[in-house]
DNA sequence: GGGGCGCGTCAGGGTTGCGTCAAGGACGCC
DNA sequence: GGCGTCCTTGACGCAACCCTGACGCGCCCC
C-alpha cells in the first residue's frame, strides 16, 4: 500500500486530504508543522509527500531542503502564494511540484498518481524468478540455465517450453496447453513435437535422461516440471 | 548537454520556447504535430518533452500513449484547458506535470529542471557506472570505453547498442527490445542492423571476434554481454 | 495372448537465422 | 564544394534449428 505524508497546518484541509486518500486506499500520516513533519519523514518512511508551505514554525521550503538531504520521495507543494518566485524557489529547492490554493481534489489525486508512478522502478516488472533443482538452475528474467557452473544453451523452442513448464512448477500442463503457449493458438494435436523437445530438454537438463526425475510424463495428460 | 523536445503548433509559443531553452544551454528539437513529435523522439532521445495539448494531427493524450509505449522520459504538458478532467486525464496517461496557459516562463523552466532532475539516476553516488572485462573497460556516465590503455573509438549507434547491453550483464536482451530502445520504436524486425553492428562491436572489443566470449548471441532470441 | 495406443528415440532434409563483406547514400565539417 | 564518417541495404555462404517420418517399446484393453 502507498503510504502518504501530509503536512498542512489547516486542520479542514488535512481532512479532506485524509478522507479522500484514506477512501482510495492510501495509508496516511499527517503533520500540522514542519518539526513534526520532518520526524514523522524520517520515521515512517512516506512514499510521497503532499506539503503546505505555510507552516507555523518553519519555512516551508526549509522542510523541502531537510527532507532532501536524506531522501528522493517524491514532494508534492500546496501553496496558497501564486507568486512565480515561490514556485521557483520551492522547485528549485527540490519539490516535484507544486499546486496553488483553490485546488481540485482530482487534480491533486492526478498529480500524486503521477509522482507515485514515476518514483517506481525503472525496470517495471523485473522479479528475479530463479527456480533450482539439484542438477541446474533457471533464471527466467535473465533467459539463463546454469548447469554445474556452467551455462547451458537452449533454442528459442526448447527455452519457450522450459519456460511454460517452470511457471507451472509442480502443476500438470495438458498437452494441448503446452502446444497452444508454445507453438501457437492453432496448434493443439501435434503431440509429437512436445515428444521430440521433452526428449532435447531432458537430455540437456537431466542427470539421467532415460530416468527422469524433473519432466515428467503423464501419460495422456500432459507433462509436470518438478523441482 | 540536456536535450528537450518542444511540441507546439504555436509557432509564437515554439519560438519563445527555443528562444529561452538555448540561453539556458538546452539543446531544442521542435515539431508542430503529433506525428513528427513522435518520429523526433524516436530519432533524438530527448531528456524532457515539452508537449501542448492541442495539436492539429491528433490529440495530445495520444502523443503521451505514444511515448509511454517505450520511454519513460519526463513528459510536460502545456494545455489552456484548464479543466479539471483534461488534466486528469493528460497525468493518467502518463504525463508528468501540467502547466496552463498562460504560463509564466520561469515557473516552466523550473518545472522543467523538477522534470529532469528527478529522472537523473538515483544511485547519485558512483554506482555500477564502470564495468571491467579482461579485454575491456565500459565507463558508462564518461560514455568511453578503454581496451588497453588506449580509447576505442565507438560510433554513436555502436555506443548506443553496447550501453543496452552493458546495463543488462549478464541478461538476455531480445532482438526486439534491442532494436527499440537503440533505432526507436518503430524498428522490431531489422535484424540485419543488429547483425551488422554486433560485428563492428566484436571487431572492435573481442579478442577475437569470430569466437566472441563478451557479445554473445543466443540464436533466434537476442544477444547477451558476459564480463 | 494379440492388437492398439501413446511415448521415446533417432536421423535426414528443408528452412531459417547469423556472420561477413561491400557498395550506395545521407550528413556534417573543414 | 569536397571530403570523410556513419548509417543503411543487399547478397552470399554456412551453420543451426525445426519439422517430419520411421521404428521400437511398454502398457492397457479387449
Amino acid at each position: 500500500m502507498t503510504r502518504v505524508l501530509v503536512i498542512d497546518d489547516e486542520p479542514q484541509i488535512v481532512r479532506a486530504l485524509v478522507i479522500n486518500l484514506k477512501a482510495r486506499k492510501y495509508e496516511v500520516d499527517a503533520a500540522h508543522d514542519g518539526a513534526t513533519a520532518l520526524r514523522l519523514a524520517a520515521a515512517r518512511h512516506p512514499d510521497v509527500v503532499v506539503l503546505d508551505l505555510g507552516l507555523p514554525d518553519m519555512d516551508g521550503v526549509e522542510v523541502i531542503k531537510g527532507l532532501r538531504g536524506w531522501t528522493r520521495v517524491p514532494i508534492l507543494v500546496l501553496s496558497a502564494r501564486h507568486s512565480s518566485d515561490e514556485k521557483v524557489e520551492a522547485l528549485d529547492a527540490g519539490a516535484d511540484d507544486y499546486v496553488t490554493k483553490p485546488f481540485g481534489m482530482d487534480e491533486l489525486l492526478a498529480r500524486l498518481r503521477a509522482a507515485v508512478r514515476r518514483a517506481e522502478p525503472a525496470g517495471g516488472e523485473e522479479e528475479d524468478v530463479i527456480v533450482e533443482t539439484a542438477e541446474f538452475t533457471v533464471d527466467l528474467a535473465a533467459k539463463k540455465v546454469d548447469r554445474g557452473g556452467r551455462d547451458v544453451r537452449l533454442t528459442p523452442t526448447e527455452w519457450h517450453l522450459l519456460e511454460v513448464l517452470v511457471r507451472n512448477t509442480g502443476r500438470l500442463v495438458g498437452q494441448r496447453q503446452l502446444l497452444q503457449e508454445v507453438w501457437g493458438p492453432s496448434y493443439g494435436t501435434e503431440t509429437n513435437y512436445l515428444r521430440v523437445y521433452m526428449a532435447q530438454l531432458r537430455r540437456k537438463l537431466e542427470a539421467d535422461p532415460s530416468h527422469p526425475k524433473h519432466f515428467i510424463t503423464e501419460p495422456g495428460m500432459g507433462y509436470r516440471f518438478e523441482r
